[in-house]
DNA sequence: TTTTTAGTTCGATAACTATCGAACTAAAAG
DNA sequence: CTTTTAGTTCGATAGTTATCGAACTAAAAA
């Protein structure tokens, strides 16, 4: 249920849109600033997405960099991806 | 995102494996029984279930019949149903 | 060393969703 | 006709989740 709890979300699935149309990873800040969103709301729905798995993180120095995590979107949801 | 929304909440996952597991329609009163909730809240629920498509109705007379929309769940969710 | 930058955590609050019982509707049974 | 049965709707409330800004941490840049 945890993942279909983290997609019932409107800002979540912003973020997810946002990450796969773009096709590469993207900071905390710059989905703030692209979907107008505080960046500790946006902390909170990183850590959301991250714990259950959707997406990975990379960090850099002080700057992380998430990306959807490709296989559990293919595992649970196959071609869901594809729908936004 | 409507179907997420459906799947994200701990009773209608109940009655989801209910359905499931007993492979057969249940009505609203054998699901409350079943599961120890009010009539109105199964009501509330399986309305909820059946606007997003995963369930089906069957009335006979006052009585609803609920069973599982197998199609969507096959469509969106596949193998998802085996794992309850 | 001071300032800036990126993100986290916290506390308060707003927004949303689930829950119940009571009052209701409609149909079957007595 | 009256009572029982199955489910719906409503109003109130509890419970949960999202949101923000402020205060914080850690690292890079100046």
């Amino acid at each position: 249920m945890a993942i279909f709890k983290a997609l019932a979300e409107q800002n979540r699935l912003r973020i997810i849109r946002v990450l796969y149309q773009t096709s590469r990873e993207m900071t905390c800040n710059e989905v703030g600033e692209q979907l107008n969103i505080s960046k500790s709301t946006v902390s909170y729905h990183f850590k959301a997405l991250r714990l259950v798995g959707l997406t990975n993180t990379r960090q850099v120095a002080q700057t992380k960099y998430l990306s959807l995590q490709l296989a559990t979107f293919d595992r649970y949801l196959p071609g869901f991806l594809a729908t936004l």
